[in-house]
DNA sequence: CTCGGTGGAGAGCGAACGTTCTCCGACACT
DNA sequence: AGTGTCGGAGAACGTTCGCTCTCCACCGAG
């Protein structure tokens, strides 16, 4: 097993229990032993539970934003564009794994004693609203309505979490169409 | 120092504490020094942990709910009720030391492994539900409303709490008083 | 075959955790 | 005053944590 093999075992095995169970109810041992990498090659690739909890967030982040720009950007450009977001978002949370947004709970776990991981929750959800306000600009549609959308997605997926109902993005779904219907009846 | 009054400075330091650095991140002997109240004693009242934590969650639903309502209903019913929450949640975001929906971290935090808890996060979103559904539901407004308005909500908080910005909630205000005349537009 | 370097397995380290126990001083009652 | 009960302070316990170290099997180069 290289270096290469040895770090993605590493973060695939972090990012399931940790996403799983919290992060700080992992511990190091319960990583190397479900990974098969030896504690020497963990702290080698990453020289703290840290440095391995904010490399989890880093990946899941670009992982996480490729899949949904992927699902998106292959409907037509728009209004459907903007609400397929939240079809991406129905079929997340229909996974038997789901269990929040990764960053959310990252953030209110570690958020006040880790800086590094709070920057990274910042970005992440800087770049899923930088995402969200493109898709509105190339539709046309005012950044007035960048926040409500937004905030449409977030409460979906806390909620969808906590009362463990996906349909709840198509509650959030029909709510963002009736805005964009509102802002503008009569777009075309 | 009795019973009660211990119990009362137990729970206002594991609130403080919990909700500032987290569940796991505080320590019972933090607790006790902060508290003033002998680890004894603390253990007479809680026999563990995680009925401290309980605990911490179940007042804090109480609090925060009559806190909530006790501000809305004091306006005049109707629709400028439902827009009140979310000026009182603009008041609450710009707190100093605001951090989110203390439901919604423990159940990041702990929510997997203590079912409990987890239970607890669950009725407390229900309640505010129930509670904005009544509203509601008084107002005039169809059910179908619900669930959007909840929504701009719940991403309010988090949103409000990662990019520390409490102007969100006038943001979702706005969004829903959108949707409520988006709805019925010609009503009273 | 010998060597030097690499990496795996896991023991070991000090600190911190949740929890219990020991000790002792402070009253309440006779 | 003597005795019993209570609670406070904090030592102590066993476990677990993140992290380091030891030991040895392996392997290519000479």
């Amino acid at each position: 097993m290289d270096q290469a093999e040895a770090r993605t075992r590493l973060l695939d095995t972090a990012e399931q229990l940790f996403y799983e169970r919290g992060i700080q109810s992992v511990g190091v041992d319960q990583i190397r032993t479900a990974s098969g990498v030896s504690l020497k090659r963990l702290y080698q690739l990453f020289p703290s539970k840290a440095d391995l909890v904010l490399a989890y967030l880093q990946r899941r982040d670009t992982r996480w934003l490729a899949s949904l720009t992927g699902y998106a950007d292959a409907r037509p450009a728009g209004d459907e564009r903007i609400l397929a977001v939240f079809d991406w978002l129905n079929g997340w949370f229909g996974e038997p794994d789901f269990r929040g947004c990764a960053f959310v709970n990252a953030f209110g776990e570690i958020g006040a004693t880790d800086p590094a991981a709070a920057a990274a929750v910042r970005a992440h959800k800087a770049a899923l609203r930088d995402y969200l306000g493109g898709l509105l600009r190339r539709a046309g549609r005012p950044e007035s309505l960048l926040d409500p959308v937004f905030l449409l997605a977030e409460g979906a997926m806390t909620t969808a979490a906590i009362t463990n109902s996906p349909e709840v993005a198509l509650r959030a779904r029909d709510a963002a169409a009736a805005l964009l219907t509102a802002a503008a009846p009569a777009a075309a």
